[in-house]
DNA sequence: GATGAATGAGTATTCATTCAT
DNA sequence: CATGAATGAATACTCATTCAT
């Protein structure tokens, strides 16, 4: 019995972080970011109210965290080191590692959209402004230099590419759009259904890619 | 000095109504249905609080009406006295409505989404049960004879007489699937997006019916 | 259809009172004064709130006139010629007609019993204060001059005439109280049940005339 | 500056209720129900609102502990281990033992013959329906097993067993029932009076005995 | 680090009363 | 005389946050 040295306090503190903030997904997710109370999240995490103020300062900055969080193992989700290229075989793989990716971040998708109706939200969204992320909005924001802006830029590019490859009338734009749409809405109905079709959920995969290589 | 006739107050009564759910859709859409107070809607109406509650007995139920008086909206939007049968001529026509419905309506569908991601919602939605609708949850739920039941059938009842004219493999169910993701996934981001550009808009939508007419 | 006299509109407003403070007193003894809503009772009476007004000019004076009423017809129901003087044979009549009384008026004794243990009221109840009678507290004081003391006078001394009847020992104070409490005790019960056994109620009057005579 | 224990937790909470209750019965008693706010039972026990919320769900709740913290009491008044069974000797004590508890909880027979008059309460003060009491209704309902019941019960058979001492005439309803009601009236009376003159109070009591025994 | 008691500003809701017609 | 729309002050209740221990 020992007493703790400062590195193993230090893993209890960030295993508690981890467990609250996994707690507090779940419940946002599912339950309504305002209908969820800090006390419900305490009681979940089996912890008091006031230890949940020792870990995060308000429920909003609970809130940045648990996106910040999932912002994160999104990017490590795809090639850290990407050079920001991708060819013709990374386009399949990419789409299916995309869905892989929103199906096991679920809740946090379903966060999402609940939130991405909301003007400020919204607003910050659509502009573009860079520089360090603190308010909940500036996560959406799809700042230059960003994960999100880099992915955005990535695919854009790939279909820029494949104008040379198609006939004269071809509208990259437009196919863009298009394959931006069904990726949209397949991943919109994959994280409202509470359980998905593996049969179809293949198929259709397979369809996008098949029309959008 | 004589007394107002019923049908006066009657139009008073309507008038204000409809004033107040204009005013509310708006501020539940753009600020968030928690995030909006009655004290807000009331400022906005330019009414007092307790007039709010004499025509409606709560926020919940005022969330209702609005709900409720959007998807009659819709439901006029297409043909009333329609057969359930739609040609393919008709089909073009009904792609077209659909998305200046979205675009009339954009409150209502960022509502909509806002509300979607809510277990207690999501899951009545998807269960099928009919009978008066007199719960947020209801009004998500397919039952049989409303009106979202009757698009639904009657567009999966289109794809399934297009098996005939196409080629041995055709899966007429991907190709639905298909269809309605690419369609939620272009209606979600017209939500979202403040300004919409009409010649991509009128693009997209050319191509969406060129793909699955 | 000539129009209606003045005569005739001293009816009208007379009946519509009279049907006014029926309902209110059914429903202030029934539900409780602070249950029951102007709303409520405009509905009951088939008029608007607003005339309400016209007739009463707020809740409080509402329900004075309403106990008002009931004192007044409490006091007809005895002899409004009476000397003050009861005599053994009227001893019996009293108390038969005492309990008749409370039967028909039971609404107005729920009311009563409710609004007497509230401290303000009970205070007033407790003196004795003569004077116009303008708040609820004063209906309940026994001023001297008025009707409740009178009955209570004459009972007091009914009893201590008894007392040249009896033996040395007699306390007619006690005797008095015995009876009082008696009457109180079988009116309270007969006023909170909602049916009464006719038979005992007969053998229990007999028995109270019986003892107290 | 170690953190309070459980007991501690429990302790403050405990003393923190007894306040709360004590000081709410006393205003709902003197004041009537409706007429107290939660603003003034916070301020006379020196908390703030919020407070009474972590120990009371709602003002009813708070109603409702009161109720059956005083029920309680009283059953605790009697012999806990009574064998239900009431000798002459005892029915004496029993007669001073009630009427002592009356006047030491007189703020809960304040409250409870207030609420008494109430459609909702008597309907089910009549009613006899065992299992756990969670409404005011069911405070007041004789359910089988429960303290008031059993109270009952005991002094019916006492009355009944009288019945083989008596003259034939002897009609042991009736007698219970005249007992009852002086204890009724003269319970009301001490209730609803200030000040009780403990000259006559202790003859009343004897004279109850004398008459009932 | 840990607890839950305590706070207070905010929010939905009620209802007697007034007012324009 | 008659209506019900309109008001506003009051009231119950919520919940993120702080604090004493």
């Amino acid at each position: 019995m020992s007493p703790r040295t400062p590195k193993q306090f230090k893993e209890i503190r960030e295993e508690k972080m981890t467990l609250i903030m996994d707690v507090a997904l779940q419940h946002f997710a599912n339950e309504g970011y305002h209908n969820t109370t800090i006390t419900q999240i305490a009681k979940l995490a089996g912890i008091s109210k006031g230890l949940m103020y020792n870990y995060f300062e308000s429920k909003e900055v609970l809130l940045l965290e648990i996106i910040n969080r999932s912002i994160n193992e999104i990017s490590r989700y795809f090639d850290p080191d990407h050079d920001g290229y991708l060819s013709e075989d990374e386009f399949e793989l990419f789409v299916r590692k995309l869905f892989l990716m929103i199906r096991e971040k679920i809740s946090f998708w379903r966060l999402f959209y609940q939130l991405l109706m909301q003007k400020e939200v919204r607003g910050q969204f659509l502009k573009s402004n860079a520089g360090p992320v603190d308010t909940v909005q500036q996560i959406y924001s799809g700042s230059g230099n960003d994960f999100l802006s880099i992915l955005s830029k990535m695919i854009s590019e790939y279909f820029m590419r494949k104008k040379d490859k198609k006939s004269a009338g071809y509208d990259p734009v437009l196919d863009l759009n298009m394959f931006i749409y069904t990726m949209e809405g397949f991943a919109m109905v994959t994280v409202y259904m509470d359980d998905v079709d593996d049969n179809y959920y293949e198929k259709t995969i397979n369809r996008i890619i098949e029309l959008y290589k």
